[in-house]
DNA sequence: TCAATAACTAAGCGTTTGCTTAGATTTAAC
DNA sequence: GTTAAATCTAAGCAAACGCTTAGTTATTGA
């Protein structure tokens, strides 16, 4: 037949993923993915189509990266108590060294515009609903709660984490200790 | 002397505001503010500089428009209740019809990138903070608080109101108005 | 009325964007 | 060893980017 590829697919995308994370989308060029990934453009289009194409790819990773936590909240039957594991297991798995990236979703969906990438924005509100209904299973777990008040919940619990993935860019480690403190003292 | 400005540097930059603030900062091009402001580049440049410029006045312009918002909370001694009125507020603010458009620090904040753009940065961080001592002085009014735990609160504040912002974005009115109920619950 | 001055329009500068093409190189089956 | 296919490199495409320059038009005070 012909010629191998001198690249591990997984590999390359695990860089750009990471570049897409501490630079956003939009001002990641196709250059910088040529040098960070460490392979030409020709071959970067002939795997992934385009650059949205390596964004894609760079959610599924990313989306299998956080399986890891994810998991053990899956899995737990902590209730409440689980899922203020996995804001902290979140900000460890965000932080690069001493800077907090965010999250690679939520930088994505402050980035994007609906109209200029639908099947981006599709992906991030997927990946989004996902946690959403991990919280509402978690919270289920205390049989005190009525439905209508754990939606809530997961809406209120959704809405700290979006702004934790912003806050971890500006506070100190120490303040966003604090906020998740408080954000789960009345659940 | 000479010629006089055809138009209203307050009204072109309120026009250039409103679509930074929808569009980002990166992703709106000199083209397009030319079109929304009305006027040509030649103009833009000749009266703000640069984008940048033009940037950093209608952050400026933003500033006083929510001042309203701000004066209100600034002057009542409403304490906590307060706080959750400049929420509501703000969300009445940052809705265009039916879409709700973010708030335009926070979304930029999100977008920016702090060696590309040092001095924009600086204006939003100075944005930010000056909320959050707003909040510090209405925690202050109730005296039953200490102070380390005025300025944990306050973060907590600064962190779901930063998250409302992308939330507001995704959520629905409804879901929005039960976050900010629970937000405060325990305050 | 007329020179001075600033704002206007429009064209275009160099650079960077996402993406493609042309051609050389490597691999594998026969 | 030959051939065919998929890979690689490197050059280059049109379009869009922020910004500037050249030249015209309008407004002012003397």
């Amino acid at each position: 037949m012909a010629r191998k590829k001198q690249y591990n697919e997984t590999e390359v995308i695990d860089k750009a993923m990471r570049l897409f994370w501490r630079n956003g989308y939009e001002s990641t060029s196709v250059r910088m993915l040529e040098k960070e990934m460490g392979i030409n453009q020709f071959s970067i289009y002939a795997s992934f189509k385009n650059k949205e194409g390596v964004f894609l790819e760079s959610i599924k990773l990313y989306n299998t990266q956080i399986k890891a936590i994810t998991n053990t909240l899956e899995k737990s039957n902590n209730g409440v108590e689980g899922i203020k594991e996995y804001f902290l297991d979140f900000l460890d798995f965000s932080r690069e060294g001493a800077i907090f990236k965010g999250c690679l979703v939520t930088n994505t969906v402050n980035e994007i515009k609906e109209d200029s990438s639908p099947v981006i924005m599709a992906a991030l509100k997927r990946f989004s609903a996902n946690i959403r209904e991990l919280f509402v299973r978690n919270l289920k777990q205390d049989d005190s709660r009525d439905v209508k008040e754990i939606e809530a919940q997961a809406d209120y619990l959704m809405n700290a984490l979006l702004g934790l993935s912003i806050s971890s860019k500006v506070f100190k480690e120490e303040q966003l200790k604090g906020i998740i403190k408080i954000t789960f003292l009345h659940l």
